[in-house]
DNA sequence: TAGAATTATCGGTTTTCCCTATATCGGACC
DNA sequence: GGTCCGATATAGGGAAAACCGATAATTCTA
């Protein structure tokens, strides 16, 4: 059985001729007399009762008939399913980001995207560096937003800005007399930090010389679940934190209680790349997403494309 | 597209291994990893992403992949239903038969039909030659029971047996004192006929040598339009008729008003024959049907095969 | 009885499918 | 780092199938 055999049969069960019905399928009388012969050798009955003079069709014909209406309907709207997924652009494109990023990225970029992207679906998730990258290799994400290199292998990078760190205090803190925050300074306070996996964490760490979160004893227990809970033990004066420029932009209109302060170190930046897996056949649809969220990032960061 | 294509993709979906998927569909490796890279160039998108050590199906291919289950369960449908039709015996057979033979024939092979055919559906009809020839024609019945010869042409025509005619006229009827009915006493006798197309009206007038109907004038509205009917007529004192044998066998015993009497003319039968058309396929139904007929007709009529 | 219409058959050509062998790539192991 | 193992992809040739044109066979029509 095929399906062109049952697109044969259809006809002829349309038609009630094979000469018409052939023409129907583009083939000859004769190709579609033998193959309609051969399907019914190959089901062992007959759905065609033919004279010389014409051709009428069976009771097991009528139903096979309708089956094969059925099958052929079903290949239909298979082929216009693929049609309309044969943009790159058009279907949904999964994109998972570092919870340190995502509630101040996506806002900048979901109006414009829809805009500029109308037939593309974005399904956010919101997870931990390393829980994005597995859920990548699961298939269950198309690309992560992350601020922490990943080795090549099975994943291809693609840097797009880096995004400096703001230093986050309290209104009546020590640092609000100081003009300018040094290094030196850093390094003689205790930041406050998210809790363990959040990469802004380490990150922070690694600006501020701290040493590895496990050597620091009581400290854990300031760790917070989340950006937005830090800047409220900031706000509330628990100590300092930092802070990455996006999140910076987001917050600082709304609480009179923090001073953020622009840092004066160079290296005081983390670099946001997209991952995806290297075998991801829609990678399109990644560069105009990534097209978009250039072109609404603001300019307090560093485009590197 | 390509209902073999179809069993492919849904083996590389179910086992995300183009070996495995392969071996189990019986064809080498590069065989299938052909025919679904032709798939996909044929229907603009990609269905499965590989890597040289994995792969995995991508959303639309999850849905297409979705819609070719259904179409295989499909075709399994039909292959079941061919197989199950594939015994010619299986199946309905739609018979007709002429209405001066159905109610008497028809109570004699029924039961023993269920027992030797059980699978064997017989779908019944009564109509007048006419009809039934015209229903052959339109596919709408499989054979048909009649007492009239046809023309070959489009038609096979199986003899069954020859029904010899009765004589039945009331109790009180000059011919009750006759011990012999000849040929003399029936063409001096008004016969009470069935009304117009039935087949049995224009035997009697044969068997009796009546002119035509049209000339007979206002004998019109006594024609009966059943052979139950005619014979009321008869048992209320009307006149006499001519019953088929298989009809007498079922009335005989429950009419004391009607006699029923053997013709001694050796011509006063009726060829009851079986039609359908030459190029209806289930020939060995017929046979089997035939067999069945003649197992179980009286030994008061003549078997021809 | 000739002609038109219709399905079946035949021989040869083209297309498709399939297999074996091999290339290529990525990961694992030493 | 090299080598082997496990995957998928590619290439070439051979077998099967599908297709076509021409023609036969049959039946209805005029």
């Amino acid at each position: 059985m095929n399906l062109r055999d049952l697109k044969y049969i259809v006809a002829v069960a349309d038609c009630s001729h094979f000469g018409h019905a052939a023409e129907r399928c583009h083939v000859s009388q004769p190709t579609l007399s033998g193959q309609i012969r051969k399907l019914e050798d190959e089901l062992g009955i007959t759905l065609f009762e033919r004279t010389k003079r014409s051709v009428a069709i069976t009771p097991v014909g009528e139903t096979i008939v309708a089956h094969a209406r059925e099958i052929l309907e079903q290949a239909k709207t298979i082929r216009q399913l693929a049609q309309s997924h044969q943009d790159p652009l058009v279907g949904p494109l999964r994109i998972g980001a570092i919870m340190t990023l995502s509630p101040y990225l996506m806002p900048l970029i979901l109006k414009p995207l829809r805009d500029r992207l109308p037939q593309m679906q974005l399904v956010l998730s919101e997870e931990m560096t390393e829980t994005l990258l597995e859920r990548l290799r699961k298939h269950e994400i198309d690309a992560a937003l992350i601020a922490t290199p990943v080795d090549a292998g099975e994943f291809s990078t693609i840097p797009l800005f880096d995004e400096a760190f703001w230093l986050a205090h309290p209104r009546n803190h020590p640092f609000q007399e100081k003009k300018n925050i040094t290094q030196k300074d850093l390094d003689n306070t205790e930041l406050l930090l998210l809790s363990e996996g959040h990469c802004l964490a380490d990150q922070a760490m690694e600006v501020c010389h701290m040493k590895a979160r496990a050597e620091q004893g009581d400290m854990a227990d300031l760790h917070a679940a989340s950006l937005e809970t830090l800047l409220q033990l900031v706000g509330v004066g628990f100590g300092c934190t930092l802070v990455p420029d996006l999140a910076v932009q987001g917050i600082r209109m709304n609480d009179k209680d923090i001073i953020t302060r622009r840092l004066q170190q160079k290296d005081a930046y983390r670099r946001v790349s997209l991952v995806f897996r290297r075998s991801f056949p829609r990678r399109q649809a990644l560069d105009a997403f990534i097209e978009v969220v250039l072109d609404n990032l603001p300019d307090t960061v560093i485009r590197l494309s």
